[in-house]
RNA sequence: GGCACCGUGGCGGAGUGGCUACGCAGCGGCCUGCAAAGCCGUGUACACCGGUUCGAUUCCGGUCGGUGCCUCCA
């Protein structure tokens, strides 16, 4: 068990994570809002947090990963409207949508997905304790959280509350609620054309938006967790406000380390789904694959912006080739010892923040090892690749495909051009290997004779 | 305007007060009938200007440029 340190938003710095209880860790990662579906940029969260997740349990960690979908929100409202649709079939639309398009990724499902719709009881609980103790205060139906009650509010996003723009854009019945302009609502009041509400000491309506993380994830794990993570668009307000909340209503910290990626970045700027350069994730499975894009991930660490470009995808691409064809020589079995320390730098550079890129770079130089031994006649057993792309959640490249060899009629054509070789009529010969490829292989000679690769892991 | 982060060779991308990251592409070579794959070799890279230092891409200050957030956002 290596000593994980990962970057802590709050404090700017790396931080040794000391679980509460040792060897068990908490994440709770902010899911997406469920209004239409995700797209490659959401789905970094769900892949760096999922991986993180396997390299803990790789480092002997007992983890409980939960991921919430925000499922009650104004933008669900607006968009079941605009769609002739109520908000509640609209939201278990895209959550299912969510939960298939994830699945595409191929790295399980959290432990627990908690949805907003089924956390009221703790949500409202919540709200109770914050008026009881002065920090929230009810204004005709809506309850406030008073922002100056918390002396550590900005704390997490490092801001000075008297230096912040102040205003609510595009709420002026909220602004004339408000104690003050920095106050943002728990519990908002039902209003024409929300078509769910759910009772409340205040009367029918629903909370706010970060309310029902602070609730869920203190469900879920408890307060003072270890790892609370998700987008770095998300430090302010959504985090910055989740921690006051829970510090107000408990006198305790919600978590221990904040942890925040960095955006996906297309053409140079975010995706998302308000600068509309979005590419949907289902979609981008289907024309990059599951492999390469978690390689892609992986790549840069995850906290830099990372680029989404036909360049970064090609090379994403190439590296899944690279370890197919590595894969082709490789043995069952153990590594040899001389390989270990490239295997130990990988795992090195996951504990400390985390970083993938680093760690990627030893394994192409364990990879560069294991071909120059297999070219020099050596059989290398695949252990320590497979222990490293495990934890990547890419040792299926290792593995031959299901699906079944060259056919006969392949096979046919092989051997009919090994003939042709044999009597060095290289036309011929030629010519049979042009048709194996019009038929999907790709033929590579070598000193034991012919053998037949299928063409899409070698284009 | 405030806060945070970043500017590394053709591209992507780590990292470090002095020692090859790594990958892709290119070039040369080995192997090969040719090719593919693999291997070997190959790049006066650290935005700019000052400062600290024996020595800075790395630390400090400034300039320029970029990205994110500033109550919708992963």
């Amino acid at each position: 068990m290596r000593t994980i340190r990962i970057h802590d938003t709050a404090s700017g710095a790396l931080q040794e994570l000391r679980p509460r209880v040792p060897g068990q860790v908490g994440i709770y990662a902010c899911g997406p809002t469920v209004y239409n579906r995700i797209h490659v940029g959401n789905a970094r969260p769900f892949v760096v947090y999922a991986l993180l997740k396997r390299f803990l349990q790789h480092e002997g960690f007992e983890v409980t990963l939960v991921a919430n979908l925000t499922d009650v929100n104004d933008k669900i409202y607006a968009a079941a409207v605009r769609q002739g649709t109520t908000s509640t079939a609209l939201a278990e639309e895209m959550s299912a949508h969510y939960r298939a398009d994830t699945e595409l990724l191929g790295l399980g499902r959290p432990d627990v997905e908690p949805l907003a719709t089924t956390s009221m009881p703790g949500i409202i609980a919540l709200i109770e304790d914050l008026v009881a103790r002065d920090a929230a205060y009810e204004a005709e139906g809506d309850v406030y959280f008073r922002v100056r009650s918390d002396a550590r509010y900005g704390s997490l996003s490092r801001r000075d509350v008297d230096q912040m723009d102040q205003g609510e854009g595009d709420d002026p019945v909220g602004l004339e609620l408000k104690q003050d302009p920095l106050d943002f609502a728990l519990w908002k009041a039902n209003k024409p054309g929300e078509d769910t509400a759910w009772d409340s000491p205040w009367g029918r309506g629903r909370p706010g938006w970060h309310i029902e993380c602070s609730a869920m994830a203190e469900e879920a794990l408890g307060l003072g967790f270890e790892i609370h993570g998700g987008g770095n668009d998300l430090v302010f307000p959504h985090h910055e406000n989740e921690a006051a909340q829970t510090r107000c209503a408990r006198d305790h910290e919600l978590a221990q380390i904040w942890m925040h990626n960095g955006m996906l970045q297309l053409r140079g700027e975010k995706m998302a789904k308000s600068v509309g350069n979005v590419t949907a994730l289902h979609e981008a499975v289907a024309e990059v694959s599951r492999d390469a894009l978690l390689l892609l991930f992986c790549s840069a660490h995850y906290r830099q912006p990372l680029a989404y470009s036909e360049d970064t995808i090609e090379q994403a691409r190439g590296g899944i080739r690279r370890l197919r064809e590595i894969a082709r020589t490789l043995v069952p079995g153990p590594s040899p010892e001389a390989l270990a320390p490239e295997r130990d730098a990988f795992l090195d550079a996951l504990a400390d923040d985390f970083n993938t890129a680093r760690g990627l770079g030893h394994l192409w130089t364990w990879v560069r090892d294991a071909n120059r031994r297999t070219a020099a006649g050596e059989q290398v057993g695949d252990e320590h690749l497979r222990e490293m792309l495990g934890i990547l959640a890419l040792d299926n490249v290792l593995d031959a495909p299901d699906d079944d060899g060259p056919d006969d009629a392949a096979l046919g054509l092989l051997r009919e051009r090994d003939a042709a070789r044999a009597e060095r009529d290289w036309g011929r010969a030629d010519e049979l290997r042009d048709a194996l490829a019009a038929a999907g292989w790709t033929v590579r000679d070598g000193a034991d004779g012919a053998e037949l690769v299928r063409a899409e892991d070698t284009a």
